[in-house]
DNA sequence: AAACAAATGTAGCATTTACTACATTATGCA
DNA sequence: TGCATAATGTAGTAAATGCTACATTTGTTT
């Protein structure tokens, strides 16, 4: 007798649940240019250039993963290179880089707000700000500011 | 002549930061585990068991897809099945199910409260949830109960 | 300038996650 | 019972991310 309503709701939660799934794979998919991006433009701004060593060092990862995805990041227009030279961000790869830099300095300081120690709000702002929307930023700002 | 306190910040930033990183990476793979789980759990308890297909629709993937993860994830420990039945949890399944929903309801009121409209909150705690800390979960837990 | 060390690049492999196309098994109804 | 359809399963492919081991290039230091 639940069954016709039953069926709705479950047709509902079906398709916004897989909707849910499907965006955040997509998003896993950005997560490379952000943090790469990111990444080189602090590594430029601290050291003068980006090469190959640090970009891995940073990001915990052999040099040759750092490599391999430098070279596909450079077909999708975020950055350039050329062999035995430091890594430059194009306009698009800038860009990027410094909407990723906004989203995770006002993430750590929400998190640091709700009283989380650096350490564990460093690590966790890492996980999760490739998978905040625009729309929850302007949320979260609203409540930095209000509070 | 900032060479010396750089240095000594470069290096922390970038253990930490690196840490992070991988901190992240091995979230990752921790996320198949809790989304299967925790799926299989609604599902049984709506439909009284869980198919493979369910599982992949309610995920959008292929059944293919699903087939595998599920067949590793009964590899390891999370749940079991055998060819042409359904899927059930083992206790280990069954537990992660658990903390994962508990974990996805806390997250989805904290988004609610902070004004995320409900469509919005659903994607981005999907994608967030897994890389929230149980040390974090514990400040969003207190800023529900004092706000 | 030669030799050595550091940085970068190449080759080859493994895993996870995704797909399409096709094969087989179960099941329900005629 | 037996066929048709739905549900599962298999084969083969692709892309992203990770690795080690080895090769080459660059730069520094005698």
């Amino acid at each position: 007798m639940a069954n016709l309503t039953m069926k709705k709701t479950k047709t509902t939660d079906l398709s916004l649940r897989s909707k849910a799934f499907k965006t955040t794979r997509r998003r896993n998919n950005e997560v490379a240019a952000e943090d790469y991006s990111e990444l080189i433009a602090d590594i430029i701004e601290e050291r003068g250039e980006a090469r190959v060593g640090h970009i891995a060092d940073h990001l915990g990862v052999s040099h040759v993963t750092a490599l391999r995805t430098i070279r596909r990041l450079q077909e999708e227009g975020y950055l350039f290179t050329s062999p035995h030279k430091p890594v430059e961000l194009t306009a698009k790869g800038k860009k990027v880089a410094e909407f990723s830099k906004e989203r995770h300095e006002l993430l750590l300081s929400f998190f640091l707000k709700l009283g989380v120690p650096k350490k564990v709000a460093e690590v966790d702002v890492e996980g999760v700000e490739h998978h905040i929307s625009k729309e929850t930023l302007g949320y979260i700002r609203r409540f930095m500011e209000r509070c």
